[in-house]
Order: structure tokens, then C-alpha cells, then sequence
RNA sequence: GGGGCAUUAACUCAGUUGGCUAGAGUGUCACACUGGCAGUGUGGAAGUCAUCGGUUCAAAUCCGAUAUGCUCCA
């Protein structure tokens, strides 16, 4: 009774949400559970999942036996994320009091150790004695059995429950409610769900809480989902029962905030009032006064959390994949907060403050990345206001010919246009056209949407033809650390088509072929035997399975292969690698503490780093960092490498950890001296086969950050060879120089005075010849005529000697030509007046003269131009033009 | 990965079936006005029209490739 004790203090004034959570690991702590860190709620090597979307999650490969867990009872909070997939909530956020796109998840597992009796036992001691929730409101559900699957009614949890709870408040519930699947296959079992009344008496007397469980009533809720993991289900669909039973629970924390503290909105608690509140300061609209503002609120409040917590695990708003579904995020709270808040300006980031001091104190990673969270969520917010900005100036375009030619629907290809190529949201378009008594042809616009969804489809198609199993009973064993070749067996493979190309993957049972991974691009080289040789092209990693890809099959598919990687690629790989390492510390070193990896590549050629950091790196610091990268390959640090250390020791270590790894990983620890880090990579002997260290640029990526591409090894040797050999060709030019800068500083001040004559030069022989011409005039009918063929290099002079005349002379007509590598070229200019006057145009006219020529042209009424091959003709064409003048 | 769009002066952008030796506003510089500032007026400078290639008598404009950015879909 001590741990009820403990808590009790707390319950008599309300719980905050922070005590909240204390009081759930504490309680499970008190369990013997190890409470274990949350998982990144952003997803690196699974293609099927993006973002973890619930508890379980990090446990899956414990669940599916892949992996034995170091601890039998696990207690934890789970950042979760549902954006996309099978669990989409994005639009409905903010429109009722309990939608989120993250939230957290409360859970306590077991593998293989307590089952039904005590999961049941402690969710409900936790809810009743330690949260105090009054055991009135609470429903129990059990599963009511399956015919289907031969499954019969989980009894066992029932009379359970019945220690607790009279029996009209226990309820049978269908496979939909209480039978929890992973997937099609794998474990599964029973659940067991507590819903809550949170009625108050006026509505309970009127319907009892037992009609409303599982109605989708927003009072009567599940708060707790508790499953027992007890079945395999195989794929012929058959259960079968496990020999170690697991229980996976999951307990919404916000929703729970809400229960203790006496809500009836998610958003009313202190989870999220604090960022309402300043989200109200800032834009000056009070909460819970208008609907379309509060939800406007929500929708803010919700998201910040969601873009915010991704960008700590490292996923940036971009154009593609995880991180197009993060700006997507961000762009809705910024669309809601342009229309209902009339926040035309970046505001969001400020809220970053008031999220640490809520969420700060659980999860640190906040405030360690506090600067890089603002800084990103204003360049976003800036930049989609600008888009915002510019798509507003085309629909105004819009709305103007619309209203003009007196049309109520627009297009809906004109809005996918609008939508598509210039991002400008839908709904706000609808917005501002209703707003001027306009419609939107919303068919149409679904059409091109289809269109559109449907071309990107094709173009992504890949398909894959089921594995082929050779040899079910082998395991596949990466062994590249050791060995760069070896002798292995096929054990499945399959057929892929991908765009007309036909590709093969190959799994084996033992492989010295390092899949692409960690930035670190994948082996290459050939599987061979006495009869053939296969070449491997490619190789990467899927579901944690290596997968050589080639682009034929071998012919004795069940023969002993050896396999042999490129070495030379391996190699220079591995020298970027652990270039990669020392520079990332080196670069600590010298501009800070905050540096943090973004993304890495690297491959046979350069290595590319991507790392926060807030100002443009000066030339001072480069070549610092270079100093130091290249002073560690000289020293010829020996490589220290662990495999299978438990994550918390390398922590201890001081290791460098990115996001990614998960509790329970054994990680592998590579150390060149005070280099630390957790890497899967493959990596040299020791830092002087690295050879030397060169960076070639230093740019932005993305709002504070920075990305290093450099060589090392054989490539910056050639570089430097490269730059050499060009600065000695220079001096080859330069024989008698000692001071090659002079020298091409004083060529470059003689070129351009040299140009400068030329030019002066030419104007002056244009100048002569304008003079020769105006001698030339001939003045029929008040037209001063001039017909004369010139003599110049190109046709620019011509059309400024024409420009000049026109200035000078009044009442011209004048006509030129001029044979320019070894064609004509002809000229017409009339003056202004003559084309009004005297409806002259030199476009008919030189259409006519042309055919002298053998050409064509055209051009407006006073200039215009035409070109020829006949030479001969010059004279004729130019006597043709005098003929229009009568 | 696949589409769409854009790239013109320091900045924001015009430039209508190819033909004003490329324009506006802001900024900048000079001068003038005003007691000072805010400002007003006059005048000036500033552009390889992203790059490369092609079509054409003629390309900022049309076509192709490349680069960069934006954007949608997967």
C-alpha cells in the first residue's frame, strides 16, 4: 500500500500532465518494469511504416521473435505520429476535442512473463487507486469468441474483471473491438478494453453507459487497451497458440490528462492550454469564444507539436517522403492561422517556448534543439506565406476574367493548377471565391487530381514477383566486417520489374556484401562458379533482410557460390566513412557543441554531411577543420571496434548517438581515439589509410543547416593533382612570370582597356560611315531617302547604324544591306511619321525585297530586317525597296 | 521516383500568335527643396534576360539539355 501512499498527496490538488506521466512510470517502475526512453517517432529502415504509430512499435521484432528482449517487463511513453497510412487523422484535427497527429502513448509490456491476471489487476489499480478515477464510470470489454477462427470467449479475463466490477458493467466485444492483429500474420490475441463514462448524472439517467461503449460517443471512451498476445496466426490463416505469452497495452496520454483532470476536450487540459493561450496573446482571439477560431487553435496547438517533436528526431520539412508529411503538417496550422487568426506573419515558431515548458521536462531532446526547431518552423512558415502571398495574386487574376466574362464557376483545372504547380490550398481557394459569389468546379478538379495521382502511380510501379525459397532452414548473416569474400548459398530469390528493366534480388545464407545503409551506399562486385559469374550490382537492405540485386539469374541456382566484393569501391567507401567520423568531431570541436548530424552519404567518391549549424562556416574555420581531420590521419589512430554493446553502456562512453536506434539495440561502437560513434558502417584499419582530407564546398541545405562535401584518399589526391596541373599549365603561359597573380590581374586590366578601344574604334568607323551615308541622301517627295550598300562585320552594327539615322535624320527611309559571312543581310527604317503619314512598312516591303535575295524576313512598320543566301542579288533587292516609295 | 511551374537590375515583379537596340516600383547615387527629420522634386548608374545548344532574317519569348528553386503526387 506505500506506492497508493506515495501518490496520494499529489490527487488532492489536480494532477498536472507532467505528474500525470511521472506517476505512470513510477507506478510501473514499482512493477519491477524497466521504463525505457520513447522510440523516434520518425521511421529509418522499415519501407511499411513511416512513423511510429503506436506503443509497440520499437517491440515488433521482440513480438515477432526476431529479437530476444534483455528485459521481460518494459513501461514506457510513446511519441506517436498518425498522418498517413492506415491511421490518417490529419483533417479531422482540430475540427473535434480529441483528434491529434501526435500523441503520446502510455503502455507496459510483457514478453513472456506476467499475463491476463496482473495486467488487469494494475490497470486497474493504477486508474482507481493511484489516479483515483471513480470506479462508478468505468466499463470493462472482453472478447466474445470467434466461430471463424474456432476462438472461444475470453472467460479467463472475465472473471478477472468480475473481482472489480459488477457484471452489467463487463461486456462481450466482436473481432473488430477485441481481437488485435499485428498484420495478416504473426501474433495476436484477445484484448481486453476500459472505457469512461464522463457523463454527467442528467445524461446517465437518461441512457445507460453500457448502450453507449464503443458508439463513438465523445463521453463514453476507451481509455485503455490492454491485449493479450497469446496466438501466432500462420499464413494458411490457422491460429496457433505461443509457447511465451506477451501482454501489449496502450493508454492515450492526452485523453488520460483529460479523465484526471476533469475535462471533456483533449485540448482543455494543461497538455495544450498553455500553447492555446499563447497562440491567443499572439494573435489577440480569445479561446473557446468562436468555432472556426478555437478549432484554427487546436489545429496550431496540435501541430506545433507534431513538426516540432519530428525535427528533433531529425526529419525535416522537405518535398519528399517523411518530410513532405511534416511540412504538410505545418502548412495546414499555417493555412488555418492566415484564415482564422489573420496571422499574415511566422508565428508559429514563437510557440516553441511555451511546448518546453509543457513537454521539456519528459522529453529533452526540446530543449537541446530549441534553436534549430525555430529557426525551421519560421522558414517554413515564411516561406508558405510567400506561396500563399502568390497564389492569392493568381486567383485575384482569376476572379478579374471571371467577372469579366460573367462566368459563377471557375474551371476545376484552373484550381488544380493553382493547387498543384503552386501549392495554394484548396480549401482556401473555395474560401476567397465564395467570398465573390464563385463556385468551384469541384469535379474537374477531382478529375485532374486522379490524373495526376494516377501518373505517379504508373511511374513508381515496381513489381515484385514472390520470393522463390531454396532453403527455408537457413539464416542470413552479415560477415562483411571480416571478410570481403566468401562462400555462400542462395537461400531465396526473386524476380523485379521495375520500368521495363527486369532485376533479380538474391538473398544469402552468409554474405561479406554491406547493404546500403547509415548513408553508406551498398557493395558491389560478383557471385561466381567454375561455370559462371553473376555480377552484383547493387546491394541493399529490406525488413533487415540483404538483398544482392543483379540483372540475371544464375543458371545452377542451387550451386555453392563465392561471393567477392569490389574491393577498391569497399575501400574508398570505408575511408569516407571514417573521414566522415573525425570530421564529424572535429567540427564539434571547432564551431561547437551544437553540431549535430542531419544526413550523411557516402560512396567510392566524396562524403557528404549534413549538420546543424547557423551561420556559413568562414574560410578560417574550414580549413581549421581540415587541419584537424588531416593531423588525426597522420597520427594513424588504430580503428576500436565493438559489436553488440547494450545501448545504454555506448551512452556511457560518451558515444555520439544518432536518432534511430532503439532501446534494447546491441550497438556497434566504432572509436578512432576521441571519435565515439554508433555505427553499422564499415570502416579502415586505421585513420592513415584515409591518406588526406579535402572539403570542396561548404553550403545550406535548409535553415541552419550546413552540408560539407569533401574527398579523401585517392580522390583528393587527384584533386590536388588536378589543381596543380592547372595552375601549372597558367605558368606555362606565363613563362617569364614570378608573380602569376600580377600577371593575370595586369591581362585582365589590358584586355578590358583593349576592349574598351576596340570598341571606341568601331563606333568611330560606324560613325564615319553614318556620315559617308548621310552624304548619300537623296530627297524625292520630301522623303530623305538613303539605299546603300555597307560593309561591316556583323548585323548588330547595322541595326545601331539604323537606330542612329532614325534619331537624326528626319522624314527617313532608310535601306541597307550587307553580305555577313558570305550572306545578305537586309535593313529597312522608316521614320515614324512616314508610317502614319504615308502608310509606309517595312515589314511588306522587305517581304517583297527578299525574293530578291532569296530569303525572308519581316519585322514591324518602321524596322525590319531580312536575310538571303543570293549575293547577287543585293543590288536588285535594295532598287525594290524604292519602288514602294511612289 | 514521376509530373507541373519558375529563373529578367541590389530587391519585388511586368514584358499579350517571336520583331519597342528590355520596362515598372522599391532601393541606391548625385543635385535641389524643407529650420531639422519624415518627405518631395529632378537627374543618373545598374541587366551575359540562369547556363549550353538548336530553330529563325530576327529569340527574354519557340524547342532540347543542364543547373537551381518552388510545387503536387507516390
Amino acid at each position: 500500500m506505500s506506492i497508493i501512499l506515495h501518490f496520494c498527496k499529489k490527487i488532492i490538488q489536480m494532477m498536472t500532465s507532467i505528474e500525470i506521466r511521472k506517476t505512470f512510470t513510477d507506478f510501473f517502475e514499482f512493477k519491477k518494469h524497466k521504463i525505457v526512453p520513447s522510440a523516434p517517432m520518425v521511421i529509418k529502415d522499415d519501407p511499411s511504416l513511416m512513423f511510429t504509430n503506436a506503443g509497440m512499435n520499437q517491440f515488433k521484432d521482440i513480438f515477432l521473435g526476431n529479437k530476444v528482449s534483455t528485459y521481460n517487463r518494459i513501461a514506457d511513453t510513446q511519441k506517436c505520429l498518425r498522418v498517413s497510412g492506415k491511421h490518417n487523422d490529419l483533417e479531422e484535427v482540430g475540427h473535434d476535442t480529441y483528434h491529434h497527429t501526435m500523441f503520446e502513448m502510455l503502455g507496459n509490456w510483457s514478453f513472456g512473463d506476467y499475463f491476463k491476471k496482473e495486467a488487469i489487476d494494475w490497470a486497474w489499480e493504477y486508474l482507481t487507486e493511484v489516479l483515483k478515477i471513480d470506479k462508478n464510470n468505468l466499463y470493462a470489454t472482453v472478447f466474445e469468441g470467434s466461430a471463424e477462427d474456432g476462438t472461444e470467449a475470453d472467460t479467463e479475463a472475465k472473471e478477472i474483471w468480475k473481482k472489480y466490477l459488477p457484471d452489467n458493467r463487463i461486456l462481450y466485444g466482436n473481432k473488430k473491438d477485441n481481437f488485435w492483429e499485428m498484420g495478416a500474420g504473426g501474433p495476436c490475441g484477445p484484448c481486453s478494453e476500459i472505457h469512461i463514462d464522463l457523463r454527467d448524472e442528467v445524461e446517465k439517467s437518461k441512457i445507460s453507459g453500457r448502450e453507449l461503449v464503443n458508439k463513438d460517443h465523445h463521453l463514453v471512451i476507451e481509455i485503455w487497451n490492454l491485449v493479450f498476445i497469446q496466438y501466432n496466426r500462420k499464413k494458411n490463416g490457422e491460429l496457433e497458440a505461443l509457447p511465451a505469452k506477451h501482454v501489449d497495452t496502450g493508454m492515450g496520454f492526452e485523453r488520460l490528462c483529460m479523465v484526471v483532470q476533469n475535462k471533456k476536450s483533449n485540448y482543455d487540459t494543461d497538455v495544450f492550454q498553455p500553447v492555446i493561450q499563447k497562440i491567443s496573446d499572439l494573435s489577440g482571439v480569445k479561446y473557446g469564444v468562436r468555432k472556426e477560431t478555437d478549432v484554427a487553435m487546436r489545429v496550431i496547438a496540435d501541430h506545433l507539436r507534431a513538426v516540432s517533436f519530428s525535427i528533433t528526431d531529425g526529419q525535416l520539412p522537405s518535398n519528399t517522403g517523411a518530410g513532405y508529411v511534416i511540412r504538410r503538417i505545418l502548412r495546414r496550422a499555417v493555412r488555418y492561422a492566415y484564415t482564422f487568426l489573420e496571422m499574415k506573419e511566422p508565428f508559429i515558431n514563437k510557440l516553441v517556448d511555451r511546448l518546453i515548458d509543457v513537454m521539456g521536462d519528459a522529453f529533452p531532446e526540446l530543449i537541446n534543439q530549441k534553436d534549430i526547431i525555430q529557426k525551421v518552423i519560421y522558414e517554413e512558415e515564411h516561406s508558405f506565406l510567400r506561396t500563399l502571398e502568390k497564389g492569392i495574386r493568381l486567383l485575384d487574376k482569376i476572379i478579374e476574367t471571371e467577372k469579366v466574362s460573367n462566368q459563377k464557376v471557375v474551371e476545376g483545372a484552373a484550381v488544380f493548377l493553382l493547387y498543384d504547380t503552386y501549392g495554394f490550398p484548396y480549401d482556401l481557394t473555395e474560401l476567397i471565391l465564395r467570398e465573390q459569389g464563385l463556385k468551384i468546379d469541384k469535379s474537374g478538379f477531382d478529375e485532374a487530381m486522379e490524373i495526376q495521382k494516377s501518373i505517379s502511380k504508373d511511374a513508381a510501379i515496381e513489381e515484385k514477383d514472390d520470393w522463390i525459397v531454396l532453403r527455408e532452414e537457413q539464416n542470413e548473416e552479415f560477415i562483411g566486417y571480416d571478410h570481403l569474400q566468401s562462400s555462400v548459398k542462395i537461400t531465396r530469390y526473386r524476380k523485379v520489374n521495375t520500368k521495363g528493366n527486369e532485376l533479380y534480388h538474391l538473398v544469402f545464407n552468409y554474405t561479406p556484401f554491406y547493404a546500403e545503409s547509415g548513408g553508406q551506399v551498398g557493395d558491389i562486385g560478383f557471385i561466381e562458379t567454375p561455370e559462371e559469374k553473376i555480377n552484383i550490382v547493387d546491394t541493399q537492405k529490406e525488413h533487415n533482410v540483404i538483398i544482392h540485386i543483379s540483372n540475371e539469374l544464375p543458371k545452377n541456382i542451387n550451386e555453392t557460390f563465392k561471393a567477392v566484393v569490389n574491393t577498391e569501391k569497399r575501400k574508398l567507401t570505408m575511408a569516407n566513412h571514417s573521414a566522415t567520423h573525425i570530421m564529424h568531431k572535429a567540427l564539434k570541436e571547432i564551431l561547437g557543441n551544437h553540431v549535430e548530424q542531419k544526413g550523411s552519404l557516402v560512396d567510392e567518391n566524396k562524403l557528404r554531411f549534413d549538420f546543424s549549424h547557423f551561420q556559413k562556416m568562414t574560410d578560417d574555420e574550414i580549413t581549421a577543420v581540415e587541419h584537424l581531420v588531416n593531423k588525426k590521419i597522420r597520427e594513424n589512430i588504430s580503428l576500436f571496434e565493438q559489436r553488440s554493446v547494450p545501448m545504454d553502456e555506448a551512452k556511457e562512453m560518451g558515444a555520439t548517438a544518432l536518432f534511430g536506434e532503439k532501446y534494447g539495440d546491441l550497438v556497434r561502437v566504432i572509436q578512432f581515439g576521441d571519435s565515439i560513434e554508433l555505427c553499422g558502417g564499415t570502416h579502415v584499419n586505421a585513420t592513415g589509410e584515409i591518406g588526406f582530407f579535402k572539403i570542396l564546398s561548404e553550403s545550406a541545405v535548409a535553415a541552419g543547416i550546413r552540408r560539407i562535401e569533401a574527398v579523401t584518399s585517392v580522390e583528393a589526391e587527384k584533386f590536388i593533382y588536378e589543381k596543380l596541373r592547372f595552375i601549372n599549365e597558367i605558368q606555362m603561359l606565363y613563362k617569364s612570370s614570378k608573380d602569376l597573380k600580377i600577371s593575370i590581374e595586369k591581362t585582365i586590366e589590358e584586355n578590358k582597356e583593349l576592349k574598351r578601344q576596340i570598341e571606341e574604334f568601331e563606333k568611330e568607323k560606324l560613325k564615319l560611315l553614318k556620315q559617308e551615308l548621310k552624304g548619300k541622301i537623296n530627297t524625292i517627295n520630301g522623303i530623305n531617302i538613303i539605299c546603300e550598300q555597307v560593309f561591316v562585320n556583323n548585323a548588330l552594327q547595322i541595326k545601331d547604324l539604323a537606330y542612329q539615322l532614325k534619331g537624326e535624320i528626319e522624314n527617313l527611309f532608310f535601306a541597307t544591306a550587307a553580305e555577313i559571312e558570305s550572306k545578305v543581310n537586309l535593313t529597312i527604317m522608316i521614320s515614324d511619321n512616314l508610317v502614319k503619314q504615308k502608310g509606309l512598312n517595312a515589314g511588306i516591303i522587305i517581304r517583297e525585297a527578299a525574293k530578291e535575295i532569296k530569303g525572308s524576313g519581316g519585322g514591324q512598320a518602321g524596322y525590319a530586317s531580312a536575310g538571303g543566301s543570293d549575293t547577287s542579288g543585293i543590288a536588285r533587292a535594295l532598287k525594290k525597296t524604292l519602288e514602294f516609295l511612289n
